[in-house]
DNA sequence: GAGTAGATCCTCT
DNA sequence: GAGGATCTACTCA
């Protein structure tokens, strides 16, 4: 298993950097104690021409200046007072690109995500959607926003999974209906039949 | 099984 | 003072 460089989120191309990090797995390790999944939903936030986005036309706040920064760094906020939601920033200063982690399928400390999100047993509900994901792994908007994914903390690596390109679909955006036409972008990126995958856009049928 | 309302709090206007 | 890149439970069919 290989950690990713800075210099992979650092590219000006943030729909290629979603559809690459569809297979990795993010890490974290807060106090010794690991947990990891393998990314199976994320959303391309195209920078300030992107009107779902945070930064659109250029809005900057002290809650996205982040966004701002260097690529590979999180990206983490809260929304609708209780979810807080894990974004990669990529590309590089003054260029506000981000994705956002909206599912992944549990690899190490499913025990560890089951203590966080209270569940008893494990099923696809746990880390399915952008706010379980951030609670199944321990993340929150106050204490790792800003953080480097270079840390030892907190990073996302690969392993010799492959995904091969059908099995990769893109899809318009969740929740972002307020974007007008950018709502309709297709850029949402899943693993084809994943059962951790949110929303109800499975394409499989019997 | 599908649709809808409520939770809940930080940030920006 | 309003609203948000969401999730869950509960109602009704």
């Amino acid at each position: 298993m290989k950690k990713l460089t800075l210099s992979f989120y650092q590219r000006t191309d943030v729909v290629q950097i979603a559809k690459e990090l569809l297979g990795k797995i993010l890490v974290t390790k807060w106090e010794g104690i690991e947990t990891s999944g393998r990314i199976v939903e994320v959303e391309a936030y195209n920078g300030v021409a992107d009107k779902a986005s945070h930064a659109a036309g250029g809005r900057r706040t002290n809650r996205n200046e982040v966004m701002y920064g260097e690529g590979g760094v999180s990206y983490v906020y809260l929304c609708y007072g209780i979810h807080h939601l894990f974004n990669v920033v990529t590309n590089r200063q003054e260029t506000p690109h981000a994705i956002l982690i909206r599912a992944l399928e549990p690899i190490k400390g499913i025990d560890v995500m089951l203590e966080r999100t209270g569940k008893k047993k494990s099923d696809t509900t746990l880390t399915k959607g952008p706010g379980n994901v951030s609670k199944a792994l321990g993340i929150s908007f106050k204490e790792h926003s800003g953080l480097s994914l270079s840390s030892k903390e907190l990073f996302i690596a690969e392993d010799d999974f492959k995904l091969s390109k059908k099995d990769m679909v893109a899809s318009p955006r969740i929740g972002v209906d307020y974007a007008g036409e950018d709502a309709r972008l297709p850029y949402r990126f899943f693993i084809k039949g994943n059962p951790f995958v949110s929303g109800n856009t499975q394409v499989n049928k019997s």
